[in-house]
DNA sequence: CGGGCATGCTAATACGTTTTAGCATTGACT
DNA sequence: AGTCAATGCTAAAACGTATTAGCATGCCCG
């Protein structure tokens, strides 16, 4: 900047006023702006991100601190976070961690170091300690998929509620009367949701609650909480299973006389034994969204916000007789 | 920094060096350290990493560019590549080039504005005309899964020919004389060396190359190129797909009794119709590779280095009568 | 002809670190 | 007593940008 300053024979201060564009506000004639538009050009001048940032106390980048960056809702929320981050010049780094507390906290880290100007954050439940040190720090931060109780922090989660209902509710129009569900921990807000979701759907439709196993997100364990849901008596023709793993454990368990209904969507269904309809989240947008609400709480703070998103329902077949 | 400094009686200098822990180097004494050190804990210091990036002319990030984050191959990678960042004190920001030459670009700009310090790229073939000014400013960077012609520039990718070989050794060895090949582009070192790899594989096999058809990596042309290969007289017993969505489409087109072996390895295999063995690439190695090979490449400029790291076979049955 | 005002620009400072060169003090030794 | 080295620290510059206040100049108007 100070070579195009010195060769266009005018100020620093100038130049970065013409590179900024301000030559509107500030009171600079065409041609100069002109010249040390040229003069950069010429010798390729690019602006110092690094200086820029320090300057103006922002780096300009976001952090995505998710579980899994492998896991396929995870990897779509990164995508379109990513998505929106780069419409906004912003810069979106990723962060695993690993649904491990201490590895949440270093992604916490570096926000508080200022590498990153606020972070989305999916909250490992437990005791949400460092989250409390993190608000009174005042550093922006939104919740993506969970929430945590008492935490009023602006959000972004798929209706849980709604769509556990469209799955009961496919189920029950396909005749099914007695239908399981595999779930996950209830100490996550979308686990509680989902169950609320399926109670709410039965008792709409005065139905009773069919048999219910709880599992940790993890196959094996989902496997056997679906054994135990398929050997509850009387039978059940339907299971559901409350996220992407659960569902991959019930299909696992289940025989092909049982319907399973997933939540999560999953891949190259039509490759797989029999067709699984699902509940699929409409998860690039969590993450666009949730950058959208972490911008703005950046450059202008204000009250937290939440905001939950339709899942859809996918139909396969596989749910009728 | 300037606050503790006063606070402790010391210079801003002083406080520096002991919060670098350098107070070996220079000769401060204990007392002073530990009163510095405790009045930093107490007023809760934290360094800012804007300023310390800022005259380091270091960002302390990478970019990990890639087309699809959504694709299970780079997701693995970025996971990959994201521990290992983390792990050396680096940032790991994501870049999605849909394969687009122009999104490739600006993922390139963000290294030349210094937002990150090298790059990890997947270079979209064609014309790498802004690969060549990239090298020519002499910024850090380097090849992940692919390579270009004539730019040696350090690299980390599966032994693709080894892995295709291993996939013909597999079918031979379980009977199959007659083998297709779906491959993709061969304008991407990839292809290249899978599809020599099948050659070799055959030819050491004193086998004649079977049919083989070229589609994009997209599962529709590759169902129709498959088509192609199931429909050649004489005809084959088995097929390998030269990538994941090369297999899929492959997975599609054939019959039950056409044995499938896929390059990228599948998920759920239990639960699709069919076994499926597989190549399987270590994705994550190839992202923390690169992720090595480029802190070096930025702490220690050296001659390029290029890793060809070993995939495995993963037989799922199937490929047996 | 002097006061006021618009125009077009500049000087100087700040941002928070790291680093280089060097200063003051003390004690040991000749 | 004077020299030398070691010890413990400090002053100051540098990094590249954004910003704030203000300075010249020329013109209009009374």
């Amino acid at each position: 900047m100070k070579d195009i300053a010195r060769r266009a024979g005018v100020s620093q201060a100038t130049v970065s006023h013409i590179l900024r564009g301000r030559h509107g506000d500030f009171r600079i004639s065409e041609g100069t702006a002109g010249r040390v538009l040229q003069m950069a050009a010429q010798l390729g001048y690019r602006p110092s991100a690094l200086a820029r940032n320090f300057q103006s106390h922002r780096a300009f980048s976001l952090c995505l601190a998710v579980g899994d960056l492998t896991d396929s809702f995870w990897s779509g929320v990164a995508t379109g976070a990513q998505q929106e981050a780069e419409r906004h010049g912003y810069t979106l780094v990723v962060s695993n961690t690993g649904e491990i507390e201490e590895k949440e906290r270093h992604a916490i880290d570096l926000l508080r170091e200022r590498r990153v100007d606020g972070i989305i954050l999916c909250p490992i439940q437990q005791k949400p300690a460092h989250l409390k040190e993190l608000r009174a720090s005042g550093r922006p931060f939104v919740f993506v998929d969970r929430t945590v109780d008492g935490f009023d922090v602006s959000s972004v989660v798929t209706d849980n509620i709604a769509g556990m209902r469209m799955a009961v509710d496919h189920l029950v129009g396909r005749g099914h009367r007695r239908i399981g569900y595999v779930g996950g921990p209830i100490d996550r807000s979308t686990f509680r949701d989902r169950l609320k979701g399926y109670r709410q759907g039965l008792a709409a439709h005065r139905l009773h609650p069919g048999p219910y196993a709880v599992a940790p997100s993890e196959p094996e364990a989902a496997r056997q909480a679906a054994m135990r849901v398929l050997g509850a008596r009387p039978s059940v023709t339907a299971v559901i299973g409350a996220n992407f793993w659960l569902t991959v454990g019930t299909l696992r368990a289940a025989p092909d006389d049982v319907v399973v209904v997933g939540f999560d969507d999953l891949v190259l269904t039509d490759l797989l034994r029999r067709p699984v309809t699902t509940i699929v989240q409409p998860v690039e947008a969590l993450g666009r969204e949730a950058v959208r609400l972490l911008i703005d709480d950046i450059t202008h703070p204000g009250p937290p916000r939440h905001l939950v998103l339709p899942p859809k329902l996918v139909v396969r077949g596989g749910a009728g007789e």
